[in-house]
Formats: C-alpha cells, structure tokens, sequence
DNA sequence: CTGAAAGCGCTAACAA
DNA sequence: TTGTTAGCGCTTTCAG
C-alpha cells in the first residue's frame, strides 16, 4: 500500500528497458502486444503507481490549482471550495487554498507563494482591501490561467463565475418592500468589490421600482468585510440610532450578516419587530436563528465546481484561451421570519 | 512576477556553474564571499524561487501533507483545517484536504490517493464508519508520519491530538442536571469512534454522580455521523415519542447537534420548554440560534495547529519517531438558554 | 517493436 | 573555492 515502485523495478523485474515500460504503460501503440500485456499485468500486481513529482518535473506542470479566498470558515467558501475538490480531485489535480483574512497584502503574498509552488492556475475570489488589479491582468496577459469567481475583478478581461447580485439584491429589498418596511438600510462591504456595487444597485433599482427615497446615510460599509466586528458594531449602532431610523437593514455579504445579527442581539433589540434583517448568507442554519434570518443564497458549490472546471480547461488547453467564459447563477432567496412586519401580536 | 528563472539562468549570467550557484543559494561555506554576494544578488533581482518541484524529486520529499476528514463544510473541522494550514504554510507544506462523507471506503480510497501523491504525512481524523485501523498501523510501522486529531484510532500507538471528551461531556451533563433535568437523553455517532466512547463515558459518569439512572434506551445512534438527516430525524423522533420521554438530550457531535435542532423545530417542539438541548458543536452561530444554544466547543484551531506541528517534526526528525505525542486540551462549555429549565413563564 | 540517451531543475559526491 | 558529473522518475527523441 505505501512503498513505491518505479518504473525501472518493473524494467528490472522484466528485463525490459524503462523506455518501453513507460511506453507500454502509456499505451503507445508502437509496441508488443505481448510486452504489453507483460508490463501492464506486473504493474497492477505491485500495484504501480507513477511518481506525480517526476512527471510534473517533466511536463513542467504542477497540476495543482492555487485558490486564493478571504476565509476558509465562511459558509460560502468552504461550500465554494468543496465544489473546487469535487472537480480537481477527479481531473488529477490537487488544490492548495490559501486565505487572505481581506488583505490586499496578504493576497498578493498568497499569489506570489502560489506561483513560486508552480501552480498550474489560479482560482482568485479578491479580498475586500483590493483596488489594484494589474498583477493579474499582467499574468493573464502572459498566457497564465485565472479564473475568477464570486468577487470578480471588474477592469480585466477574463473568467468569471457569479452570481446575479443585482437580482439577488433586488428580489431581497423588495421582499422587505412588500412586508411593509419603507426604511431599508443596506450594510457593505467595501465598494472595491464589484458584487458589492452589483448588490448596492440591486438595492437601490428596488428602492425605485416601488418609489421609495434613496438615502445615502442609510448606506454603511465596513472595510474589513465584517471580520472587525466593531466595524459592523459601530455601522450598525450608527443606523439604529439616528433619528430616522431604519426599519430593515439589508446585508450584503455571509459574514457580515451574522456579524449584524450579533450587534443587534446584543443592542437588545427584537428583529423583526425593531428591526427586519435580510441578507446575503450561504450559512445551513439560518433557519434556525432566532428568529428564522431571510437570507439570499448563492450555489456556491456548483459555482466552485464550475469556476474549477473552466480553469482546467484552460491549463489543458493547446493554445490561449481568448475568449472568456462569463457565468452567471441564480440566487435563491429564501423568506423566513426575520423579515415579516406583523409580528408584533407574537411578541411578549 | 511570473515567469520563472532556474539555476541554471543564473549561472550562464555569471558565468559560473550550477553547482557553484547552488551552493551560494544554499548558504554553502565552501564559497568565496564575493561569489555568493553576486549570486544572491542577481538571485534577489530576478526574483529567482527554487523549483519546487525539482526540489521534490530530488529529496524525495513532496512537501506536502495531506489531511483527512469527513467534512470541510462543518465549523469544527473548517477551523482545525484553518490552523493546519497556519502552520504548515509558514513551514513550507501545503496541504491536500480529503473528504471521507464518513465513509471507510472513500477514507481508504483517499489515502490511497494522498500516498500516490507522495505525501510526507497524515493528519487524519477517522470517518465515522472506520472499524479497521490495520492500514494505518502498517503505515505507522513503516515508519510513515501520521497524526491523529480529534476521531483517533483507539488500538494503534501513534500521535493523538485531542480533546478532554470525557470532561466536556461530563460538564455538559453536569449543566443538564443542575438546571434540574433528570431524564436526558444521548445521541451519538457510531460507537467505532473512540471519542464517541469517551463522551458516551462522561455522560454516564454523570448522571452516576448524581444518583441518576443510566437508561439505555436513552441511548441513540446515528451511524452516518448526522450527514443523513432521517437518521437523525428518526432517532429524535423515537426519543420524543417515548412514553417515558426525556426532558433533555445531550448530542454529541457538530452535524448531529443542529441535525436534531432542525428536526425538533420541524416537530414543533420548543426549546427548552418541551425539550432541552446541549451539544457539542463549534458553529460560530450558536448564540444566534433559536433559544441560543448551549454548547462544548473545541479548540479546533489550536488542534489543527499542534496536530501539524507535531506532524512536521515527524517528518523531518532524522529517526523514526519513537516517542508519541498524546496532547489533550480542553473543551469550553458555554451555557445559553436551551439548557434552562424554569423558562415556562418565559412562553406566550 | 525496443533500447539508449538526453533532459526537466536541483543537489551532492567527487575532482580539480 | 569552483567545476564536473550523476541521479531523483519519467517521457521522448533518435537509433537500431
């Protein structure tokens, strides 16, 4: 089960050179039947298994994939990148993820680590600080295959899996519309992400479409992505305590959903009655939250499967890709409780 | 950025041979100063990264460690899998996670596969079906670095990085009966699991120390590990409907316990008026649950951490291991409102 | 149809 | 102190 053999064990055991081993093991046509066979049966027997080190020496390939995410224990990613194995592991290749906890730093070194370990492509989801794109556009240039998915790069032509963030946005705030709410307030991340501006005009398109006000200071982003929880505590107190108070906050991404959930439990506040929450979540207990959260739901497995399959493609590919795949999911929005205005009959 | 310079770049720059150009990169002594300082430099300004992958086949070596769980979308192990990868970034590993689904098949089929991939070790924790350790003790034997976390082979020497089960259990219990529930019920995993004995343990021990009797009945399985929601749900339901029905369960895993959350929820049973409830988990969300839920958290980060580091030092300790780790850290218990008894006032 | 030899990038034993 | 050479496991010309 564990030690190695080598082709030149079987070349040995057989009295055959290793060239025509390899040759037999690669089904090469220009050889004996017979040897074949020969080769190919003693093979199975000591359970031969090809040295992926040797062959990615000579192939100059390493065929492993570099995924770049913010977090690793975020519902999204890790569903994300459990559709990134599925895929990679039944193609040969393994995956290295590497987190950049929303630093554009971090990301950056995570990249470079990355390509120093010969990663055949990248699957990049941008951290929340980045504004700078070139180094991406410069590898892409090169020939180098990227695939972007969820937080795409928005100036540079290439791969991107996503999801409908304005319908999504949309669907969520008219939701809120049709409960009764008038005052929706929507919570951030920072605007270097394009999902983030796709969201925020989903948001607004909604507020239109039913001819409610756009308010600017309803509007809260928090840099961090919601992983400074005083970021999101001090968005959210913000919004609770001005005088024109909202009555529903929409939340645009996974972490700072539940981070806002936090800041208003501990306010003491009563969702919905005080105030309604929506919000983008892939996480599999918000049903069980109290009350029940109304969340968008991305496929972030299917869109970690389809993002793996195309950067294969393109590393398998003869020639450069030139034409770029641009996918786009649905989100699923999934009404429960925390977003229903006549509750207060059910309150103490 | 990208492209990549060899050794053998350098030395046609210089003028020297690759083996001279390779001492300098290695720090060789056997070296004159003014050579190395030319070699470093040129080195530093084409931004020159060692092959790692020539590296590899050179050592014998992957550089790599791969991790075996049941599960990355599952709070306890995406964390442990975040301190894994902490570690073993910064040593120069990367690592390959596996999915076993709980499976002994796929568990095998992984190792299988992690081993053609020449990976320098294993940090596993066992699926829940895993009865037969005997390819693990063979590895061991051959001298292959394994680490064990969390779901530990019981027969087999080897390195155990896990947590006070028995405690946590105990605790948890404890917290039960003290709220002044006397009928509480267990629901586990497969019994292959030591950790699951250890818990099942603490949880008797418990009820011992406070003269309370062991019921067996009280007892449930669910094979799958909590991955097949009718398991649980048909265990929860046959505890439910009990005549003599017990007042409170204790599940003692992470799927398990919002597993039971969801099908008590669906029965339409409240928490903690007609059912407490405290379990081991390590979601992040806990608290936001519907009451919040009172909780054994592990300190899976920390776990994943050791586990590497002392994996790493397996690997690259000149002789075979004899000595083996066996740490153990503590469980938290926090406790939240679905463990309180007198709450009925609490109701509509 | 099969074998010998070179080479992927690197290190290290051996020579000089 | 530096260079030459062999070899890690494999594929692939090039000869035979």
């Amino acid at each position: 089960m564990f030690e190695s053999y080598t082709i030149k064990d079987i070349a040995k055991a057989l009295g055959l050179s290793t060239s025509t081993v390899s040759r037999a093991l690669n089904g090469s046509h220009e050889i004996g039947t017979e040897t074949k066979r020969l080769v190919l049966e003693y093979a199975e027997k000591i359970n031969y298994r090809p040295n992926p080190i040797a062959l990615s020496l000579k192939e100059q390939k390493s065929h492993s994939i570099g995924v770049v995410v913010c977090e690793v224990a975020n519902s999204y990613f890790s569903q994300a990148i459990n559709g990134i194995e599925s895929i990679a592991y039944n193609r040969g290749y393994h995956v290295i993820v590497t987190q950049t906890h929303e630093s554009a730093v971090r990301e950056e070194a995570n990249i470079q680590h990355l390509l120093s370990r010969h990663v055949d492509g990248l699957l990049i989801s941008l951290s929340a600080q980045t504004t700078d794109t070139t180094p991406f556009k410069y590898l892409q240039d090169k020939g180098f295959p990227i695939v972007f998915f969820d937080r795409v790069a928005a100036d540079i032509e290439t791969h991107k899996i996503t999801t409908d963030n304005y319908k999504g946005a949309f669907e969520a705030v008219e939701l809120l519309i049709n409960e009764g709410f008038t005052n929706i307030a929507y919570l951030t991340i920072s605007d270097n992400l394009v999902i983030m501006k796709e969201r925020l005009a989903g948001y607004k398109a909604a507020l239109d479409a039913y001819n409610l006000p756009f308010k600017q200071e309803y509007v809260k982003q928090c840099s961090q992505g919601g992983l400074i929880s005083e970021d999101v505590e001090n968005a959210v107190t913000c919004l609770l305590n001005m005088e024109d108070r909202p009555d529903a906050i929409f939340t645009a991404s996974d972490r700072l959903t539940t981070s806002c959930l936090f800041t208003i439990k501990r306010m003491g506040l009563k969702i919905p009655a005080d105030i309604a929450i929506a919000g983008f979540t892939n996480s599999d207990v918000a049903e069980l939250f109290d009350p029940p959260l109304t969340v968008v739901r991305q496929p972030a497995f299917q869109i970690g499967q389809i993002a793996t399959e195309i950067l294969i493609k393109a590393i398998e590919s003869k020639r450069p890709v030139t034409e770029f795949a641009a996918e786009q999911l649905q989100t699923e929005l999934i009404s429960r409780a925390s977003s229903v205005k006549k509750v207060l009959s059910n309150k103490l």
